[in-house]
DNA sequence: ACAAAAGTGTTAACTTTACACCCATGT
DNA sequence: ACATGGGTGTAAAGTTAACACTTTTGT
């Protein structure tokens, strides 16, 4: 009573205003010329963890991403040439990050705004549409946050991604005086410069946050 | 590239005060004399859910009851014999369910507080641990209550769980107010009678509910 | 009539929301 | 000097927390 297990990869991020996800075009039957979500298949040597880390590896060399599990697809028509049981990650990575795999961008992979997705192989739109609404979920929780900026960030921006991911605008000094009083981060003491306007203070998140919910 | 996957159901009760969890004897190596989850293979010819619920079937037979998928375990040790992924599901049963169950306890199945766990076989204490968290995590959501009480239960039943499974006293008047101003619950128009002191009003979740977040 | 548990209302502390002006930089 | 985006304070509304007495039943 054996089964092939695989890793499904959500990787979610902020792209234009619109939370954008990562898909592979598929060139092979079946579902040749659709796209999917990075997969890949568990041997029986590897933990779970591992396969979805080496998957990961394997389109965004030399980036430490940080994925949540998700949920198990194990429906018996999922695949249809044999029966395969889907583990889904899920993760949100930093417009830094996103330029920088863009580069190496031979293995024909693109950013799709969630409102506006391709073709899709087998039930990736079922796992990618469980996948965004997990991804808000998660999102409400600090570790996300400092999975999502290990290092600086300014406020400005970290307003954006929650407006975007949460679909709706808020007060700058209702947001800063909210995140302030949470304690959770700390002025770097540096500014960006570069951009147009007054430069924005650069924050860390503290090493001690013990904090799990937020919004 | 195949491995087998089993179910791991952790069945949460509050009881005597306390959360408690059902476990079986194990009575065959290895880990004789153990502890363990409920647990049950997948088949080719089942979903991971279908295999969960008539896992459930078999402890608890003709008792409709809810879980949710928690975590994957992969880890190559976890069995000693063979590479088994476990899927963990988590749930929460009513005082009522577990009286009945006990009655048909021919199968050596007992609830233990999780402050006071026996001897646990494979990772199962680990399972629990996580377990016994999302559990908490699981009961800020709606739909957890409603599984609990499919029927009529009262306010002080129900306050009763939460100052158990968030381990905090709540004041009554407080409790009664936010829930009733949530506009869930709605008066059945029975009372509860038969115990000593006054009766209490008995309270339905309504058909249309839609908020998701509680505590 | 008394013990036991349920039901109720008011005030203070805190949190959230709404809102407008000044500041630092690049052009 | 002006355009652009960042930073700041205050007051009103809403929510949460703290608190004690009355009501209904069983014995």
């Amino acid at each position: 009573m054996k089964n092939t297990v695989e890793t499904l990869i959500n990787l979610f991020t902020v792209h234009e205003g619109k939370i954008s996800i990562l898909l592979f075009h598929k060139k092979d039957d079946p579902y040749k010329g659709y796209w999917m979500l990075p997969t890949s298949i568990v041997r029986n040597n590897e933990t779970i963890e591992e396969n979805m880390m080496n998957c990961l590896e394997r389109s965004f060399p030399h980036h430490t991403i940080t994925l949540t599990q998700n949920e198990v697809y194990s429906d018996l028509d999922r695949n249809p040439d044999n029966r395969v049981i889907g583990v889904s990650y899920v993760g949100l990575v930093d417009a830094k990050t996103i330029e920088l795999s863009s580069q190496d961008g031979r293995m024909e992979m693109e950013w799709f705004d969630i409102t506006m997705l391709p073709k899709l192989a087998y039930d990736h739109a079922r796992v990618i549409g469980d996948g965004v609404h997990y991804l808000r979920k998660k999102f409400k929780e600090t570790s996300t946050l400092t999975e999502l900026y290990p290092s600086d960030f300014t406020l400005p921006e970290l307003q954006h991604i929650y407006e975007i991911i949460f679909n709706k605008q808020i007060d700058r000094r209702n947001f800063r005086k909210k995140f302030i009083r949470f304690g959770l981060i700390e002025e770097t003491g540096d500014i960006v410069k570069g951009s147009t306007g007054r430069p924005a203070k650069l924050y860390r998140f503290k090493d001690d946050i013990e904090k799990e919910e937020l919004f």
